[in-house]
RNA sequence: GGGGAGAUACUCAAGCGGUCAACGAGGGCAGACUGUAAAUCUGCUGGCUACGCCUUCGUAGGUUCGAAUCCUGCUCUCCCCA
């Protein structure tokens, strides 16, 4: 299957320009995504361009990731309502180094003439002086046509710096830079991207007098509509030091039947017969979710590895199974430990004991971010200690310790907090 | 440069001298139901040493017994004219 057949049935095509397709008949074709250095890791939103360059290579083309030094120092307005604030210099080289080394991870860099290659636009534009660029390059966009951009357009109303409105100058001479000096043909992304790609096609014609194309994806939406890929602390991220691989693996395995359906065609390499018959299966038995825990399994093990998807899975059957206090009290102390290393933890010593629930989850640890917080969530009925439900009136002492050491801290169904004696 | 409008909690948005920790909506969190799903219903959504107290309505002052509400300076934003 072609690349964007492949792309299609997966319902990861939103727009395309025309002969895109013919291109990638024609030849080995290089195309590439850019990723903004907005912070330190990649998050699960950006896992979607990252698997669009994963299928781009397992078609036979060539994977350019640019990563953004310069774009990311002048903002990219699309979808934005606000001006953005400018990232210094330092956090910006620190972002792109951590998600340079994220993005090697996915991609083949050593299998000849379609290897995956790593740019940075700063690379270009830092020996380019103002002057240059906007008699090189401004001089063939017209105001009128940066004007009639969405992304400017919906910004006209309440203001945006000149920074911004330059920005889709910028990133469409990253298209021009690499198509005439890498040939590379494509550019990928998101749908907001459309109007910065196009602009970068317009100057591909316009000042290189040649052609190029675009592939955009569509924005992933939760079938109630809401933002994909964020939780109750933000963000899902593929850093597992910023989002634990058992929180990682808990964020797909909690997807909605409806929207498990379409992540298991963008998140995994999984092909349209296992995904039907996956489906199938789901469906005559869903409550043992086949469907999201193939999706989990998969996307886990490509963003972790196979044992930290083995140990989520394992930790994930010890607080949702059937197991009760007594059960944690009979596991070994590794097993203990190993299972929860994903799970927020705390350590209090010895005279943090005999106290009451409220001071022991907001001052001896930070389960909870005020005592008013605590309170409700106790009056609820929302907070179990070692499994089970306590009220306001709780003591913590010595006796809740599980092998004398542990407490397990459970705020609703779904949040666990291991407290440690040390 | 001239004229006008505005800034309220996560967001939108009421309030226009006391009864305001601030209506309402959205979002979020939790409870029940379930399949760690969806839908639905319910509760909560500034802090505390908690029938009371403290800090919040762009910012700094002022008027007043009393201000988110009135006055003044400042900052920022938007609109119109040049």
């Amino acid at each position: 299957m072609n690349f964007v057949e492949e792309l299609k049935w997966r319902g990861m095509i939103h727009d395309i320009m025309p002969g895109t397709q013919e291109q990638f008949a024609k030849e080995m074709t290089s195309a590439y995504i850019g990723f903004d250095p907005t912070a330190d890791s990649l998050h699960i939103g950006s896992l979607v361009q990252i698997m669009i360059l994963v299928h781009l290579q397992k078609a036979g083309h060539k994977p350019v990731a640019l990563v953004g030094g310069a774009t990311g120092m002048v903002g990219d307005p699309s979808g934005k309502s606000k001006e953005r604030n400018l990232l210094d210099e330092e956090t910006l080289n620190h972002n792109l180094k951590c998600m340079q080394a994220q993005l090697e991870k996915f991609l083949d860099f050593d299998c000849g003439e379609n290897s995956a290659e790593v740019v940075n636009n700063f690379d270009w534009f830092k020996e380019f002086s103002f002057l240059d660029f906007i008699r090189d390059v401004g001089k063939h966009m017209s105001v009128n046509y940066m004007m009639a951009k969405d992304s400017v357009k919906s910004r006209l109303e309440t203001g945006m710096s000149f920074t911004e409105f330059s920005y889709q100058l910028v990133q469409g001479y990253d298209f021009y830079w690499l198509w005439k000096n890498k040939k590379c043909m494509v550019q990928l992304g998101g749908s907001d991207q459309w109007g910065n790609i196009v602009t970068g096609t317009e100057l591909i014609r316009r000042k290189g007098g040649g052609q190029a194309f675009a592939v955009t994806t569509p924005l992933i939406k939760k079938a109630d509509g809401g933002k994909f890929g964020k939780t109750e602390e933000g963000n899902v991220w593929l850093d597992k030091t910023k989002t634990s691989p058992y929180k990682f693996y808990q964020f797909w395995l909690n997807s909605s039947d409806e929207d498990a359906k379409n992540y298991i065609k963008i998140f995994t390499l999984k092909s349209q017969e296992e995904i039907n018959s996956i489906i199938t299966e789901h469906e005559q038995a869903p409550h043992l979710r086949v469907l999201q825990k193939a999706l989990a399994d998969e996307v886990t093990t490509r963003v972790h590895s196979a044992e930290d998807l083995e140990m989520a899975i394992k930790a994930s059957n010890i607080l949702f199974g059937k197991s009760t206090a007594d059960d944690l009290k009979s596991l070994d102390e590794d097993t203990f430990l190993s299972v929860f290393d994903g799970v927020p933890q705390f350590e209090v010593s010895a005279n943090d004991f005999n106290c009451g629930i409220v001071d022991f989850t907001v001052e001896k640890t930070q389960v909870f971010g005020s005592k008013g917080e605590a309170r409700r969530m106790l009056k609820s009925n929302a907070v179990s200690i070692n499994k089970e439900k306590v009220n306001e009136e709780k003591q913590i002492s010595s006796t809740d310790l599980i092998s004398n050491k542990y407490i397990l801290v459970q705020k609703g169904k779904k949040n666990y907090f291991l407290i440690i004696l040390k």
